[in-house]
DNA sequence: TTTTGAGTTGTTCGA
DNA sequence: GTCGAACAACTCAAA
């Protein structure tokens, strides 16, 4: 048995941001030539830039997820640190791989560096084989009447559901026969560093993230049990941790399918339309970024190119670290900062906040999202910038400009959501809660509130910098 | 080819 | 307090 791991020769199964083995058509591929499989995890940068800490975080711990699970069928997981493009051919050679299996990845500096691998074994005569996996549909697959992309949402979606053939998800292999020899190179997953250890910022990831595909299955089993018949209700609802499905970092790494979500959800039917239309936003955001591979780093729409940003590095910094004086926005930053994550619709706030009130380019704030949200992710994370910039496909309108305030009024009623997060203002009424600027003195003397110094005066006046926003913008159109 | 209706998530103002 | 209209103009998708 264990002779002949060594002699024969192996395929190789290179995980990327699929960290998973069920529904995995790569793995299955690769269990089903009969061959050994090498189970292969490299660390290196991914979609043109250097992992998030917070995305790091969540790495560390999904690999371990998945090194047990692959143990538990009789699999290693290898992990190599350094550039595919020169360690894929090399690893090849070392253990003379038969063939490379790989879950497709959609944005450009992906594909580009697959390519490059691809065409480099091909010359070697070896294939590497691309597999679906990580969305139900490929990029390409969905097209208009006119053989174009889908631009806007709404029939893309529609199209997507008329045709209704989504395939089965795949069971988990019941065992590898995995190739469990030593490889050079191979490092233990401590030895990554991907926690953050001086200062260890990432205490108050533990409580509501569970990583790994055990976790994400339990999550989803929850929200489909208890949650998914009020989620058009409750899934603005700032405060209430089961209004959403909490789904998102476990997608970004693939420790969960698109499929088994959408397969699992029908089998429990009910109101799950508007829930798995946020499915379907994702699958719409990697239409876009396939077909524009610059969609985080450029205005999808070139007539954005004119606008005067005014990019001020300390309102900047006053937003990131949760400072602005507004307390919805700033109770958003600060779950952010503590948690990875932030709830939906404070995401729209804040990005909002963050492009319009303070005139901060739209690529900052994305930039900021990449480091800190545990479920970063390259697609995702740009539609959704330039659809509240107004600058991406099927935006909202430029003028369309969030209150700060009335927004908190209406999705945090009881500004539950801020005294969790910004606890100087745990004291003021509800009344006060969102705009503690408009309390009277005796209030928030009762509250323990001085403005200016225990939480700050807001940085900007809401109808001042909202109308400075909207003269840019026709400035911007001549 | 031309036309037509529609387009995630809002805010403000005035009646 | 509530309701409808204006906010601008454009692009998209399908008939």
């Amino acid at each position: 048995m264990r002779k002949h791991i060594m002699t024969q020769s192996p395929n190789i199964l290179w995980f990327r941001r699929d960290l998973r083995v069920a529904d995995h058509p790569a793995l299955t591929a690769a269990v089903e030539s009969g061959a050994p499989v090498l189970c292969l995890y490299i660390d290196h940068d991914f979609a043109g830039r250097a992992r998030g800490g917070a995305s790091k975080w969540w790495l560390h711990h999904s690999l371990k997820s998945l090194k047990a699970d692959l143990k538990s069928l009789g699999a290693k997981l290898h992990i190599l640190r350094g550039n595919p493009d020169v360690i894929i051919p090399s690893l090849v050679q070392e253990v003379a791989a038969s063939a490379v299996h790989w879950s497709r990845r959609y944005d450009g500096d992906s594909i580009e560096l697959d390519k490059s691998i691809k065409s480099t074994l091909k010359d070697d005569g070896i294939d590497a084989h691309s597999h679906s996996g990580s969305l139900l549909r490929e990029p390409w697959e969905v097209k208009t009447g006119s053989d174009t992309y889908y631009k806007v949402f709404t029939p893309y979606w529609k199209a997507c559901l008329k045709r209704d053939d989504i395939g089965p998800a795949l069971p988990a292999p019941k065992s590898i026969d995995g190739w469990n020899g030593n490889i050079k190179g191979a490092m233990p997953i401590d030895d990554l560093e991907l926690l953050p250890t001086d200062p260890d910022w990432a205490g108050g990831f533990d409580d509501p993230w569970t990583p790994g595909s055990a976790g994400a299955h339990k999550r989803l089993k929850s929200f489909l049990k208890n949650h998914v018949d009020d989620y058009k209700e409750q899934r603005n609802m700032a405060a209430n941790e089961h209004g959403t499905s909490g789904l998102s970092p476990h997608l970004a790494f693939g420790e969960i399918s698109p499929r088994e979500i959408w397969h699992e959800t029908h089998k429990v039917g009910g109101n799950t339309y508007t829930f798995l239309s946020e499915v379907g936003w994702r699958e719409f955001s990697y239409v876009l970024l396939y077909h524009n591979p610059k969609l985080g780093s450029e205005n999808y729409k070139e007539a954005f190119d004119d606008f005067k940003w005014q990019n001020s590095k300390a309102k900047l910094r006053a937003w990131q670290h949760g400072k602005t004086g507004y307390p919805f926005v700033d109770a958003g930053l600060r779950q952010l900062w503590a948690t990875g994550w932030m709830h939906n619709r404070v995401r729209m706030v804040t990005a909002s906040f963050l492009i319009k009130h303070l005139l901060v380019d739209w690529r900052k704030g994305e930039e900021w999202f990449w480091d800190t949200l545990v479920d970063a992710d390259p697609a995702s994370n740009a539609a959704s910038w330039q659809w509240v910039a107004g600058s991406g496909a099927d935006a909202s309108p430029y003028f369309r400009i969030f209150n700060p305030f009335t927004q908190g009024e209406k999705f945090d009623p009881d500004g539950e959501y801020v005294k969790r997060w910004v606890p100087e203002l745990s004291g003021m009424p509800k009344k006060y809660i969102h705009r503690p600027w408009e309390a009277p003195d005796e209030v928030l003397a009762k509250a323990g509130v001085k403005l200016g110094k225990d939480y700050p005066k807001p940085i900007v006046e809401h109808k001042a910098a909202r109308e400075e926003a909207l003269g840019r913008y026709k400035d911007s159109r001549g």
